[in-house]
DNA sequence: ATGAAAGCGCTAACAT
DNA sequence: ATGTTAGCGCTTTCAT
């Protein structure tokens, strides 16, 4: 069994002390090139990898950090939105070499068992919330403990916290306004959840839209989709009666629970009732026909997440960091406009 | 600022020494009930939450599992596969109160980032390697380190190794018998991927089958999908010209994209040709006309899994442990059958 | 049942 | 430029 290596065991191989091996492992500048080659020599041969934890204790630095998912995301099984955030979370860890603990949580009770970890200095550096819940109590918390965070979506308490979100009031806007230009007038919308600021923006971006075209807004025309392919296949079938030439589903999974509902009724897309969807996931481009709909950057999303957060960790946040990122319309074969 | 608690504080506020506080804790027994009471009272008060990284370094323990994306998992982004098994994972570790952290990686050079932190005694109690790449390099290291890890899938030097890993040879012989109930003798197969070990075997099941049934393989009825939608699209349509009647896809998401080729090529399924898939993803069910397929019970996987490894880290593993779970055929509409 | 003390492997301040 | 030393907060013998 090869023992343990230590600090102390190489700089006995290398005739140097343990001080003069860490500042090798860490690149200080002050250690003479030819102690630093016959030490770097030593750890090469040997193997030597550091105790990260011993080093975390020292250095009160885990180089770890958390991505909490929000308990509600159960949508997580056929929504490609949190993998990718994932995703993009997972790169940037790696770019810079932490480490991504990821939390998700079915009950309340699960999520209590985060507060030990949220102990400042402990296991995580600092977490990124990817809840977009418009009032989560994990923000207070947070804030209690002095843990650096960075939330993704818009918070209540916006001011005061770090967060980095996308655009979606004119996300939302650009969908129905180019539902209108296509001629469509009776547009309706599938919500999503209006307890996270997601499914507010979005809703607020369809109304804007509305009545800057003179369009008066149908309470009729709208129903809840809760974010969820399911959700939205009922919701368009309850829509269906109240004849709508249009439809705005504010996510990609909802648009795809709507074409399948149309599928069933056999009405026919765009000819019947044209719809334009949100976020662009990998499955808009190949359903059928291929959904318009307005692109989101999730990938960059999760690697801004990080970075923002790194740098709290690494700065302080003197003012908290508001990053909205913008969106793209992707016209494809679901709103009927020919393509350019 | 809340100075930072330690055992020692606490100690001190209830009047005892740091040890008898770790001993509250830690449920030793050794601890008259009267000063128990006392001490928790005043970790009550305070909030005291213990350091867990200093916990991890005197104990040897740090109370995470590392759970290991395999670098070639591209199709993260459209086949829940994934998000299904790390959500597994995630359950089990909450309730056995570890943490997870992921590790996903997009090149080589990545990967070996992950050596320092695979270090035994370190960061990450054990590791699952959710690959099933049929030669994984990092099992050979793991062994080196005395890391405990359990593997996904049917590693090529399984009899040392612990896996868990589902009967897709049985799988797929059911998939393809029951199309060659139906009826059909022109049965095609989509591969997955041929260094994988879920590719090689769902391979074999198919021939298997073909055999048993007195049909003859014919190389010009098999493709290779790469496990990916858009691959399956591309050999669903270089199938075509050979005139199946029926094609075996070695995955949901291949499926999905062999009924996407169909549909594009106007031909009926299951009329002209019927498919049965393999996995039952939640979109299976969704899928127009819904999917019949091979259920693989994703989740029981990473629960499995983990339940497996941390029982190897608390009792080690004197021999490994080797856990095959059985598939499920499930009927639904593109496969031709009745249902009853 | 409780306390004293050693040490886990590292970093960093200080001394040289 | 290098070594010495004092912790980081905890667990865990070993005494008592």
């Amino acid at each position: 069994m090869n023992e343990r290596l230590t600090l102390e065991k190489i700089g006995e191989l290398a005739g140097v002390s343990r001080a003069t091996v860490s500042r090798v492992v860490n690149h200080h500048p002050n250690v003479r090139a030819e102690v630093r080659e016959r030490v770097l020599g030593v750890i090469e041969e040997t193997g030597y990898q550091p105790h990260l934890i011993a080093r975390s204790l020292a250095s009160n630095r885990s180089g770890v950090i958390g991505l909490i998912i929000p308990r509600i995301a159960q949508s997580l099984f056929t929504d490609p939105y949190y993998p990718r955030l994932i995703q993009g979370v997972a790169q940037t860890c790696n770019a810079n070499d932490v480490v991504m603990a990821l939390f998700m949580f079915h009950t309340e009770n699960e999520e209590e068992k985060l507060y030990p970890i949220l102990q400042r200095p402990g296991l995580v550096d600092g977490v990124i919330i990817a809840s977009a819940q418009k009032f989560d109590p994990l923000v207070g918390r947070l804030a209690a403990n002095a843990m650096p965070f960075v939330v993704i979506g818009r918070p209540a308490h916006a001011p005061e916290v770090s967060f980095v979100d996308v655009d979606n009031v004119t996300g939302a806007y650009t969908a129905v306004s180019h539902l209108i230009q296509q001629g469509r007038r009776r547009i309706a919308i599938i919500n999503g959840r209006q307890d996270m600021s997601a499914g507010i923006d979005r809703r607020q971006g369809y109304l804007q839209a509305l009545s800057e075209h003179d369009l008066i807004a149908d309470e009729s025309l709208m129903a809840d989709g809760n974010f969820e392919e399911a959700g939205a296949y009922d919701a368009m079938l309850r829509l269906l009666p109240h004849q709508p030439d249009a439809v705005f589903a504010a996510s990609d999974a909802m648009a795809l629970g709507a074409l399948r509902a149309l599928r069933t009724a056999a009405i026919a897309v765009p000819g019947q009732i044209a719809i334009v969807g949100f976020d662009d996931l990998p499955t808009a481009a190949i359903a059928s026909p291929p959904l318009t709909t307005i692109r989101q950057p999730i990938l960059r999303f999760g690697a801004l997440a990080t970075e923002t957060l790194l740098d709290i960790i690494e700065n302080g946040a003197e003012s908290p960091r508001h990053i909205i990122l913008p969106t793209e319309l992707i016209i494809r074969g679901t709103c009927g406009a020919t393509i350019v």
